[in-house]
DNA sequence: ATGTCC
């Protein structure tokens, strides 16, 4: 029950972009939540467990940690490389063995201790991808929209940019499985002892999940004998506070991403080009955030099922754009098959239609990196 | 999403 002020309730999606009917009701059903003042679904809006995916709700005071998920923390990160174009030797590259999904075999507690982090049972996790839609990936500028703005990045039009995706992998869902064996999906007061607790280990899984990314672009980048400098690093499952009008208001991000950086990527999927935005919004009307990506179009099962069907192995290893996938379990390259995805060109569009994006740049996806190893 | 369910 809402007992403040009715809760203002936004789809920034047009007719154009295909949003299942079972999301809508979980954005509806949601923002009737005790305390919710705003709930905003963007054009990648699609179901999710505890909530929608591809959508923020803001509280004036009670948070929703299950709303944010298990993987908190999780979000992109783009950084540059001394890598340029000519030096993309896809063929070799395909070949590599990244070992993205084994534990790094350097001084982890010295990583972390760097980073300002303490050690947990999860130190051995640092550093690498997870499953799912988690990815690392190198990226060609394919066009640059705003030649004042992409200067402002440092980017050259020749550089070649690394994205990673990946979250706290089994801290963040430790940490909400603790909180939920409580107190569910009920919510807590900001200030009530459960509300501090859960926004430490919170605001902590959210800088290992950080580290986490900048850690699987450095042994990303080392194996291609380069270097990987940090440009932007943006969360899309959070829980922050945000002054507004002399009031501190609760941002829940469950896939979208906080827009209030000077640029950000918003990636298709590993088959389409991935976007470098300007925010343009004004913050508040679209809770301060934006869509994380093209959103998913098929459940993972239709996806296996669909895939299968279509497409042998060898024809998922390269994609449309000629982009090269490093994915040896099978059922996860049907799982993340560009097809499976909603379209990103229309997304974009939606996000700028609205006012709250211009392009600056686009980018080619060369090389994707999932996993060698196949765990069926 | 998940050292991927007991």
């Amino acid at each position: 029950m809402n007992t403040l002020t009715p809760t203002r309730t936004r789809l920034i999606a047009s007719a154009k972009s295909w949003i299942e009917g079972e999301a809508v009701r979980q954005l509806y059903a949601t923002a009737q939540f005790d305390d919710m003042r705003q709930a905003v679904g963007f054009p990648d809006l699609h179901p999710g467990k505890g909530g929608p995916v591809g959508a923020a709700f803001v509280t004036a005071g009670r948070l929703y940690p299950h709303l944010i998920g298990g993987d908190i923390g999780c979000g992109m990160a783009l950084f540059q490389t001394n890598l340029v174009r000519r030096d993309a030797k896809l063929d070799r590259w395909a070949t590599l063995y990244f070992h993205l999904e084994h534990p790094w075999d350097e001084d982890i507690g010295n990583y972390l201790a760097a980073c300002g982090l303490a050690s947990t049972a999860f130190d051995t996790d640092l550093g690498t991808i997870g499953g799912g839609n988690h990815f690392a990936e190198i990226q060609a500028v394919e066009t640059v929209h705003n030649a004042t703005a992409f200067r402002q990045t440092g980017l050259g039009k020749d550089q070649l940019v690394m994205l990673v995706h990946s979250g706290s992998r089994g801290l963040g869902e430790s940490i909400l499985r603790a909180h939920v064996s409580v107190h569910r999906g009920e919510g807590v007061a900001a200030e009530s002892p459960a509300g501090v607790e859960y926004l430490r280990e919170h605001d902590y899984a959210l800088r290992w999940a950080q580290a986490n990314r900048a850690l699987i672009a450095q042994r990303f980048a080392h194996r291609l004998g380069a270097e990987a400098g940090l440009l932007w690093d943006g969360c899309h499952n959070s829980l922050t506070p945000r002054e507004h009008d002399g009031e501190t208001m609760w941002v829940h991000r469950k896939g979208a991403v906080a827009s209030e950086a000077p640029y950000l990527m918003i990636p298709g999927s590993r088959g389409t080009l991935s976007y470098l935005v300007q925010p343009t919004g004004d913050g508040a009307s679209h809770a301060w955030s934006l869509a994380h990506g093209a959103g998913r179009k098929w459940t993972r099962s239709a996806s296996r099922q669909r895939m299968r069907e279509r497409f042998r192995v060898s024809e998922l290893a390269q994609t449309p754009l000629g982009g090269r996938v490093i994915c040896e379990a099978r059922d996860l390259l049907y799982e993340e098959a560009p097809a499976a995805y909603k379209n990103i060109e229309t997304v974009i569009q939606d996000l700028v239609d609205a006012g709250l994006v211009s392009v600056i740049a686009t980018f080619r996806p060369l090389l994707t990196y999932k996993t060698r190893i196949d765990r069926r």
